[in-house]
RNA sequence: GCAGUUGUAGCUCAGUUGGUUAGAGCGCUUGAUUGUGGAUCAAGAGGUCGGUGGUUCAAAUCCACCCAACUGUACCA
């Protein structure tokens, strides 16, 4: 590298360093996530961060768009993927492990996963997924007591119930409302789908134009519909109207069914005492492999984004019933039922949270260096500290006690303590006080600071009793 | 991928009909106190004006192409 041609220090698109304040309040919530989930009788599972691209998805590198969706590397003669979720790996352990493995299989796992699409506003390539799933049961009282943990534990990470709700809904009703309008085709079905789950987005007037023949976005680009008639669309539209799903009269087996599912969920919710969900018919989840009840917990407060605008924050987590996805690998009888949460937007969320303001960060003590004859004395006021567990370190560098001084406070250092050729004659420490920011003090000369009421002169031997952190 | 908008200092931005040496605020460094941070004052460092090519005596400014970011939208196991 020629010495004018310096590296650009720039972050690949989609990634992002993430710095002290919010990784102490991201290891803050994980663990009360996790702690929870432990006392809710789940174990914990960690896998790998590659697989085999064919063992997660069905996107082969070797396809159309090799490297769409995820990050795949060829290893030997196979293909290997980082994770795009925590799924599908999930289904890989339980098919390779199905004969140890307790049915059910309670499991819950937290852990970086990479999408390699385009990032967009709080979309990065790089995130934290935590999933709870429940293995081999296909009872949706298993469903309905995953709803009862996620809520449980948004309420342990200091949300109120004012301050979010869960939404349910069942695939098996619209899998049913499909089929009575014969709606049978692959690919109309999932882009009728599609159409429904951009509700929040597009309004009710924009699905129904996406269930007809398309609509344009904001920029004048067009986006082709599910081309479905005229009476069909009513009904899809009508159906996404219902409030109490006891009132919607079934149209066939597999919607009765459904509605069944529903109403042993809400008993099951009734004899918890839990009412923070309510039915929402317009919950679809994008993903295929949903085959009964899905759910989605949403906040309720206002979130804003970098520009101080109020945005539409959507849903933190989701998930449902899959029964299929172990069948992939064998003929197992291993139904499914799982939520994720999205642990970063969480994150995203709870730092403009008023209850829940990140605590003050607070930096360790600075022992300023003054002069290294005196390091031994500084060790003794280390480790007095120290011992007291209380954060501290001794300044190394050779700058002045200014500088020593402008990097406590960037460190947001409660104290720092200073010991000169006075302070070492006399076996005292001076500590002085950094804490309270907002007054500048207008001392001059030594002499006043020593008398400045910020700092204060106490023996080696009890200088610990001054320190209130 | 498609569409629109925007690219000037670490950050936020100004820069006149094309015209001398490209500016401001914040931040950073140093000093005003050789033992005192946050306020104030002063000085300083910091720029391939997104890139390449073109028009012109002359381009941050005009033109073409490319790249990147943002916003919307599509795809998303």
């Amino acid at each position: 590298m020629s010495e004018n041609k310096k590296l650009n220090p720039e972050l690949p698109s989609g990634f992002k360093d993430r710095i002290n304040e919010e990784l102490l309040l991201r290891d803050e919530i994980i663990s009360l996530i996790k702690n929870n989930f432990i006392l809710n009788g789940f174990d914990q599972l960690e896998t790998s961060s590659f697989e085999y691209s064919d063992v997660i998805g069905k996107f082969l590198p070797d396809q159309d768009r090799p490297q769409s969706g995820v990050f795949s590397i060829k290893d030997e003669n196979d293909w290997i993927s980082l994770r795009y979720d925590l799924t599908a790996p999930l289904a890989r352990y339980v098919a390779k492990n199905y004969d140890l493995l307790p049915r059910p299989f309670k499991r819950f796992q937290v852990g970086q996963v990479w999408r390699n699409e385009k990032p967009g506003p709080g979309r990065f390539r790089e995130f934290i997924q935590f999933d709870i799933d429940i293995v081999g049961d296909s009872n949706v009282q298993y469903d309905a007591d995953l709803c009862l943990v996620i809520s449980d534990t948004l309420n342990k990470i200091g949300l109120k119930n004012q301050d979010f709700k869960i939404r349910i809904n069942n695939r098996k009703l619209l899998q049913g409302l499909l089929e009575d309008l014969k709606i049978l085709d692959y690919k109309q079905i999932q882009s009728t789908l599609r159409a429904i789950d951009k509700l929040d987005r597009v309004g009710i007037k924009g699905v129904e134009l996406l269930l007809g023949n398309g609509r344009k976005d904001k920029s004048g680009d067009f986006t082709k519909g599910a081309e479905l008639k005229k009476n069909q669309i009513d009904k899809i539209i009508s159906f996404l109207d219902f409030k109490d799903f006891n009132k919607i009269t079934p149209l066939n087996e597999i919607f009765s069914e459904g509605i069944k599912e529903l109403i042993i969920i809400k008993n099951y919710f009734e004899l918890f005492n839990f009412k923070n969900f309510v039915f929402d018919p317009t919950v679809i989840r994008g993903l295929d492999y949903y085959t009964g009840p899905i759910f989605e917990a949403n906040l309720s407060f206002k979130v804003k984004n970098e520009k101080d605008v109020e945005i539409e924050f959507g849903s933190i987590g989701g998930g449902g019933r899959y029964d299929k996805l172990v069948n992939r690998f064998k003929n197992l009888n291993a139904p499914a039922t799982g939520f994720s949460i999205g642990v970063d937007r969480l994150i995203y969320a709870l730092l403009q949270y008023d209850d829940l303001k990140i605590k003050n960060i607070i930096g360790p003590i600075v022992i300023c260096n003054l002069d290294e004859a005196y390091l031994g004395y500084y060790r003794q006021i280390l480790s007095k500290l120290r011992d007291a567990n209380i954060c501290s370190e001794i300044y190394l560098g050779k700058n002045s006690l200014k500088n020593q001084l402008k990097y406590a406070d960037k460190r947001k250092s409660p104290y720092v303590i200073i010991c000169g050729e006075d302070e070492v004659k006399n076996n005292e420490v001076t500590i002085k006080n950094l804490k309270d920011t907002d007054k500048v003090s207008d001392a001059i000369n030594r002499e006043d600071w020593k008398s400045s009421s910020k700092q204060k002169k106490c023996s080696i031997e009890n200088f610990l009793k001054e320190i209130k952190i």
